[in-house]
DNA sequence: ATAAAAATCAAACAGTTGTTTAATTTATTG
DNA sequence: CAATAAATTAAACAACTGTTTGATTTTTAT
């Protein structure tokens, strides 16, 4: 995925504009007129706005796999140190790139578009697979329970993460942070509630018998 | 909210659509299509695309509300009980209307409606409300721990079954179901699945000290 | 400096969008 | 049955959609 200056720069702005109006909401002109650019020029560089939804999933999501894969071989951490710091990566993840999450959660119920679609599913079983492996590793130390449903784990996780994150707006009316906070002080609180909460729901889903 | 039975009939069909194409990307002329009619009747009998999103909220929104009311004045249960009733009835609900669920939650994120707005924040309300005057029954009867974050709670039911239904089929690509098996048995199985893992968690957030 | 390649542009393209119009059919009412 | 109202229709409306064209400018390489 190789991608010019210019068209990150184009790819940046189409994803702002996704999240905030969705795909189908948004013109090829809309894009245009934000970056400053002439509209065929989008047809230039992505070929088409189909392919520019696709560009972005591929830039995005290649992005993010690497960090994950060296956990697993760390041998100085802990079973569940390792499904801790997971726990914090994703939360961290999804936070830093809410606009793309909004997309991919929105776009992947209703596009059609094998591209997109095949590269969320490879990022779920990518998911899965991590976090099988690590549970496996935890199963044989005996620290973790035998059974233990490793999709549902994975979605209560993505699910709590995405729900809290997409109504932010919503838990800061209920619990009003004080007056002059800034928005990134009530990201980091949101951040460190996430945390806290899965990895205690976490703890037990593993190591609690049913 | 008084709809006719052919609005009704409208309604349904646009429902389907809007899940599986989008609020945007279904269009008037689909929708006439579909249920069989002229594409002036959508104007003619909600004023305007717009306002038959309105219409699908309100009527849809409506009658969620009255079985949950009863829940609470039922004085025969423990409050652990009533919390598992609210659990089934919400994952019994959300399966029954998938398709106006996948709405809300893509439309939510994107749409600037007011009326669709204001709909959806007052469910939101209604269900913390609701929840949180069950935990301080529980609490009182020394049930429950003194210090519950409900709307982290209701989060984590609601991002939970949100992404366990709306990915029901990855999840049978991994557990593949006996050959055979029809989609309604798929889905008592996730009813049942959703259901038992949701209420192990909330009496852990529930009973247990931190 | 010159030729070739890449980038940018305004304009036009054919389709589709939601909505309105005005005519016609169907149903209701007195 | 006649008069009024409600429902339905095909056609037209202007605005917007993604994409292409062909000319023009800018950049690169020789």
């Amino acid at each position: 995925m190789e991608f010019t200056e210019k068209q990150l720069q184009i790819l940046e702005i189409a994803e702002t504009l996704f999240a905030a109006k969705g795909f189908e909401g948004t013109s090829v002109r809309d894009i245009a007129e934000k970056a400053g650019i002439n509209v065929a020029m989008i047809s230039y560089y992505f070929g088409s706005k189909e392919k520019l939804l696709e560009a972005l999933f591929k830039s995005r999501i290649g992005s993010v796999q690497v960090r994950m894969e060296n956990l697993i071989k760390d041998q100085s951490l802990s079973p569940l140190q390792k499904i801790n710091l997971l726990i914090d990566e994703y939360v961290e993840r999804v936070l830093q790139h809410e606009n793309f999450f909004k997309i991919m959660v929105t776009e992947q119920l209703i596009t059609k578009n094998p591209s997109v679609l095949s590269s969320l599913k490879q990022l779920k079983l990518r998911n899965v697979e991590l976090i099988t492996q690590l549970i496996k590793e935890g199963q044989k130390k005996n620290m973790f329970r035998k059974k233990v449903d490793v999709v549902m784990m994975v979605n209560t996780m993505i699910g709590t993460v995405w729900q809290t994150t997409m109504n932010r707006d919503f838990y800061f009316e209920l619990h009003p942070a004080p007056v002059g906070s800034t928005d990134s002080a009530n990201t980091i609180l949101i951040k460190r509630k996430l945390s806290i909460h899965i990895k205690a729901l976490f703890k037990v889903i593993l190591t609690h018998e049913a």
